[in-house]
DNA sequence: CTGTTAGCGCATTCAC
DNA sequence: GTGAATGCGCTAACAG
């Protein structure tokens, strides 16, 4: 990486390092409208790209927003990963991108790499998780964030904030209303739909899917209903694979005229389409046997068939604002429990076909 | 950012920033054994996270990786996303990312902050253009990456090479057989479908689009079969949307005994998916009245229905592959085209429902 | 094996 | 308005 450097274009132009300086980045003061001039065309002649990490040294500002996500390829976190790229563009940073397969040492590390970096924020994406099994990892995460915002860092997170790291300056959570939408589905659903409840939902403790299952549950408690069974598999589509598969095995060995068919409440979208496919497998048709519901209305179910109903979540303005709000300025009054100003994340229930005729 | 230094910890440890510097950070030299230990806890009390800016500024390696895609939410793109993310997880890089919506100036600009940050390695993905109206910012493009290689960074591209740019050390293509693979594609559909045969291409000058279609068109004549004709619209589900509706209104007023289904072959998978969200909104069924065909075999597709017939691409491994050519010894033997040593890519033309019985 | 001395490339006080 | 110092935090040559 040899490229030419400031004082090469300075000594070219005939004029001092920091006139150059002036000239190439917008300082304050506007140098000479001749020099200028002489200083640009030395860069050019000379093809110097500012050292950006030279400039972050001397300015202690990088430019740079480090976002953790679980996984890249699901819609999920890819739709949120645009808002941020989005954002940060707007901003004029750059973002920096971590995979963590979900687990808390990732994060933590991840956390790690970027508070190196001196990332100017850190959005996390993911959902925590309340397990005992992460309960170390997740002391080491809030530390190392702890430490992190303490430096002047700024932190931003989607949904619930981090285990174990106190309200702080720089630290901004983004809540995401689970359980109340969750409650409304489940309110709708048992408005038109007879037959039993059953929820797959993701690994137990796993906080997003917790908060969906228990908004579910309260939605079909307040609609008289009896509490749903609830299947723990992973949070993905996979899992809901599995899980229809299970379900579907069951469906089978049932008496054909025993009652309504059942509603399957999912974690999320792409375990709801994980549970179609698995139930269509099965020779099961929905919403003939069963109806399935998901959360998130990711991209893909607008094509997907029989088309699912779900909650609506604007993932690319969840990227956006919990990037906007990391980034704000910390000293703007900040709302009950950390929430971020002025931005309010709400979704929408979408009664669609996968639940239609019970 | 007011994080402690190296020379506080030195300080406290009551030895020399170099010596601290060794201990903490993996040197030649390994240091007494006693020493490091205070360095180690001075470091910890302190909490001290090393500077990777100031790192990089002093050792002239960054560990940075950049990522230019069009749309990080199309799934093309986020599973090479993957791929290069696992790379560089390996070889203990982070990636950078930036996205460009297609166009050859946003691709530039991101090239641009890329060297500025002084990337290991620059990673692109997205197809190039030979578009006229994207001559010049070509031109700019290949200007900004030839004098990135020359600076000695590294450069790694996904199927054709960056128009204008010779070879040169640091810059590796990874060739993908889009062509090739087209035409195995036009073979296997010429033998079962009797049909006329439609192509809905990307725009024209979109270089793997106008690859793709050139392949199929050359099956096509392989088999003897006239040459179809050929949609240019986005190169996107929306596009794929447009021209299947165009197509469903054309064989809405059809006479309709009048021959075989035509048989469609979209550009990519999510052109395809398009193509038969319209014919579907149209009434109009798949394979039935339209056989439909894709390229890419996106993860999408695993519960699309009807399944669709493609071209399976490795996606994921298509980004570690071309990212760690990118990154590997620039010595090494570089054979023809500049092709990556001793990786291949393949695809495999995977026939299904979509195409069947016609 | 450890400490000292120089920069890496740039922004920014200050004097002029 | 412009130039000359100084320091950002760290690593890499040296010398001891």
């Amino acid at each position: 990486m040899a490229a030419s450097t400031l004082a090469e274009v300075a000594k070219l132009a005939g004029v001092s390092p920091a006139t150059a300086s002036r000239v190439l980045n917008g300082s304050a003061r506007t140098p000479g409208a001749g020099i200028a001039e002489r200083v640009r065309q030395a860069a050019e002649s000379l093809g110097y790209v500012a050292n950006a990490q030279a400039q972050a040294l001397a300015k202690s500002s990088t430019g740079l927003i480090g976002l953790i996500v679980h996984d890249i390829a699901d819609p999920y976190f890819s739709a949120i990963a645009q808002g941020v790229q989005s954002a940060a563009r707007q901003e004029r940073r750059m973002v920096l991108l971590a995979t963590t397969d979900g687990t808390p040492a990732g994060e933590k590390e991840a956390a790690a790499a970027f508070a190196a970096r001196r990332a100017d924020a850190i959005v996390i994406a993911g959902s925590r998780s309340t397990r005992a099994e992460d309960s170390a990892a997740n002391s080491e995460l809030a530390a190392e964030l702890e430490r992190y915002c303490r430096n002047g860092g700024r932190l931003g997170v989607v949904g619930q904030g981090i285990i174990g790291l106190p309200d702080m300056a720089g630290y901004r959570t983004l809540p995401v209303p689970n359980e109340e939408l969750a409650r409304e589905l489940a309110a709708a659903l048992a408005a038109t739909h007879e037959g039993p409840f059953v929820v797959v939902a993701g690994p137990d403790g796993l906080a997003t899917s917790d908060e969906r299952v228990r908004g579910f549950q309260d939605g079909l408690a307040g609609a008289g209903r009896p509490a749903a069974e609830v299947l723990h598999t992973a949070f993905s589509r996979n899992g809901g694979f599995d899980a229809g598969t299970q379900l579907a095995a069951r469906l089978a060995s049932r008496p054909t005229d025993r009652g309504e068919p059942p509603c399957i409440f999912a974690g999320n979208d792409v375990m709801a389409i994980g549970i179609v496919a698995a139930l269509r497998k099965q020779g099961l048709s929905v919403p003939g046997d069963a109806a399935v519901a998901g959360f998130d209305d990711i991209e893909w179910l607008r094509d997907f068939r029989p088309e699912l109903s779900t909650v609506g979540l604007p993932l690319d303005d969840i990227g956006r604002q919990v990037t906007l709000g990391a980034l704000a300025d910390p000293s703007a009054a900040n709302p009950a429990a950390s929430g971020i100003t002025g931005t309010e994340i709400t979704g929408t229930v979408r009664l669609r076909r996968s639940t239609e005729g019970a």
